[in-house]
DNA sequence: TTGACGCATGCCGATATCGGCATATGATGA
DNA sequence: TCATCATATGCCGATATCGGCATGCGTCAA
């Protein structure tokens, strides 16, 4: 999951599906980039489950199922206090932090 | 940054780092990973600005700079709706958003 | 100065990734 | 059935990644 959304194009791929399914030759075109290159990226999102597929005629238009984000998104979350802070005073936190492990008993 | 997080065992170093600035050596122990193995991904934590490192004495002690995270963050909740929505509610949404951009002009 | 410690770096081999190209597959329509 | 369109897959070369190992470099203590 994390690994398929650190591709900027993966990343931009699902960005474009925020408006809609499209098939795979408009996302290819939209991006830059051939049709190829855009089924090998579209298969990974698939095999996260970040994309679906459904045919319709010979087409087959991906659309987005963004519920894979939502981990990443709480993991990213669990930082939210360290950045929050000034960076000073973060420091001043991580140093009594470390003290107290320290001298505290084996995590 | 996306392709830093990507790797699960930078990912624990981070989650390691926010109870306190470790010694490499200690954040090798902790992992189960070499000495070498640490640094290599401290080095690439440290190039993306996710953690800094300050000497004591013959150790580096290295913390953790969330900060970087925040775009993360942001930008997976900037999918926050797609998964809030029911799976069946969004398919309709989906379905809405690709007949309207079909009836509409050229995006 | 020497030795020991903590850490970084270089090298290696194995594996994965990515882009581009050609081509196979599947569905449609004549 | 045959041609065509839309898409997937296979192959290739270039490049990156990762783990493990040896070793270099700086710091401290004796």
């Amino acid at each position: 999951m994390f690994n398929a959304i650190a591709e900027p194009q993966r990343r931009e791929i699902l960005v474009l599906l925020r408006s809609g399914e499209r098939p795979v030759t408009e996302l290819a075109q939209e991006l830059g980039m051939t049709q190829p290159g855009a089924s090998k990226h579209l298969r990974v999102l698939r095999e996260v489950g970040l994309v679906r597929d459904r045919k319709v005629g010979k087409q087959r238009l991906y659309g987005l199922d963004a519920r894979g984000l939502r981990p990443v998104h709480e993991w990213a979350g669990g930082f939210e206090r360290f950045w929050n802070e000034s960076f000073d005073r973060l420091d001043a936190y991580v140093r009594n932090l470390e003290q107290a492990r320290n001298e505290g008993a084996a995590e």
